[in-house]
RNA sequence: GGUGGGGUUCCCGAGUGGUCAAAGGGAUCAGACUGUAAAUCUGACGGCUCAGCCUUCGGAGGUUCAAAUCCUCCCCCCACCA
């Protein structure tokens, strides 16, 4: 089976051009494709992951990936499916950025040996000289195409407009193609659905200039089956830098996943075999509810290894209760079998105090703001009031509740905001 | 450069001198119901030493007993004209 047939069971792609081209080109030959990332921030996000899993797809089928981080077009900004420009960011950023993006994506890539490289389009977009790249390149882009790209009518019909530099970005991007096409015989470029115009420009002109046949396949917009972009939750965007997004909460933010989505976010965010995936669709209440543990647990091993996916399992037990998972259920998954009893573990977030300070003294409410589990006062004395705050699994009764002795369980409280949240204190 | 219209709490958006911490919607949070889901219902949604007080309505001044609302200057955005 080709890796395009992969993809395209598993729900990443949204168009392709030239099928039957591409399809031969991919049995017959060990293509070499790109993605473009951006190093708008110091790390990636889940949004991204559909890229990033593809790429994954298409080493795995003996391809050779090329992650471009966008370097040099970062500097820009691309327009396409936004409604704003975008923030313009500095060399130091850039880099500081590509570093971290580097280190995420070799989780989900293997960089060793050159099976797969990381690029940055400064390399060759900062030694541009304007006049024979208007000559060169520029004389191969039509404005009264450019314009009727999808892409750009959206923000030309909109208030803000559309700058020149903005303007240009599909002729960067275009170049980039080019250039891997030309150095590194990449002939492929992937990218979300909002990347179609600036992919066929690029094979557009590397037809024109190195008279070769490129390919380009784009990705649907994974959205959740609430209709919203995925990957956004109370904390913010779900990052896969553990520092950002500790993989307890990327555990999390799998398992609250609606129920309609399972079936589709397996496929496109774990190595599962489709025909176990079919099963699930078929799924109902507590059994859906495994499969998401599975999910959550595939899902966080691939991002941050094995041993933060199974503390993560763990701390998901010892905070909701026993977790069980059947022998039967995706059988190809790697996570541990049988039932995941509560057990008291050290991966809830947890923050050291005095007891001294403590006991007899502070207010319940004042820890709640202490630990971040809310983020003022004001807003500790409503969850109380509202009865969304717990002590050891004791309701607090009152907004002027003291830390007790009795509060000490081992010297430890354990905190819970709502159901979900949870923060431990480990007094000294 | 000219003329006109705007900048309101996370977002959209009402509000033209006191009854405004500011309508309504969205997002979010909590409770109930559940399955750590969805839907639904209820409540909350600037801060604090919380039946009271303090700080917000682009920025800086001013008028007034009293301003998001009036005046002056400045900054930014948009439309049309040039």
């Amino acid at each position: 089976m080709s890796v395009l047939s992969v993809l395209k069971e598993r729900g990443f792609v949204d168009a392709v051009t030239h099928t039957a081209e591409l399809e031969d080109y991919l049995e017959n030959n060990r293509a070499t494709c790109y993605i473009g990332f951006d190093p708008t921030a110091t790390s990636l996000h889940v949004g991204s992951l559909v890229c990033i899993m593809a790429l994954a797809h298409m080493q795995r089928n003996g391809h050779r990936p090329i992650a471009l981080v966008g370097g040099g077009t970062g500097l820009i900004g691309d327009p396409s499916g936004k409604t704003e420009m975008r923030q313009i960011i500095t060399q130091e950023q850039i880099d500081e950025n590509k570093a971290g993006i580097r280190a995420q994506l070799s989780r989900f890539i293997d960089f060793s040996n050159d099976q797969a490289l990381l690029l940055d389009n400064a390399q060759w977009l900062t030694k541009l000289a304007y006049i024979p790249f208007l000559r060169d390149i520029g004389r191969h882009f039509s404005i009264n195409r450019m314009i009727k790209a999808e892409s750009y009518k959206a923000r030309m019909a909109s208030e803000e407009g559309l700058t020149f530099i903005e303007f240009n970005y599909m002729l960067l991007q275009a170049y980039d193609f080019m250039k891997l096409a030309q150095n590194y015989d990449c002939l492929l470029q992937m990218g979300g659905s909002d990347q179609w115009g600036n992919i066929v420009a690029g094979i557009d002109l590397i037809r024109r200039t190195l008279g070769k046949q490129a390919f380009g396949i784009t990705f649907p917009l994974i959205t959740t089956a609430a209709g919203i972009k995925m990957g956004k939750t109370h904390k913010g965007a779900v990052w896969l830098d553990p520092d950002r997004f500790s993989p307890y909460d990327y555990y999390q933010f799998w398992v609250n996943c609606d129920d309609a989505d399972v079936a589709r976010f397996l496929a496109l965010f774990t190595f599962l075999p489709m025909h176990e995936i079919e099963q699930v669709k078929t799924l109902q209440g507590a059994d859906l509810n495994r499969a998401k543990t599975i999910l959550a647990y595939e899902a966080t091993k691939i991002a941050h290894g094995e041993t933060e996916a199974r503390n993560a399992l763990k701390a998901a037990a010892s905070v909701f209760g026993a977790i069980e998972v059947p022998d039967s259920l995706l059988p190809g998954a790697t996570i541990p079998r049988g039932v995941h009893s509560p057990v008291t573990d050290d991966t809830v977030p947890a923050t050291q105090m005095n007891e001294k300070d403590l006991v007899d003294n502070d207010l319940v409410i004042d820890l709640f703001t202490r630990t971040g589990l809310c983020s003022s006062k004001s807003d500790a004395r409503r969850l109380v009031m509202q009865g969304g705050a717990y002590v050891n699994g004791n309701r607090v009764s009152g907004v002027d509740q003291r830390v007790e002795n009795a509060d000490l369980d081992q010297g430890e409280i354990l905190l819970r905001a709502g159901k979900k949240k949870y923060h431990k204190i480990i007094v000294k």
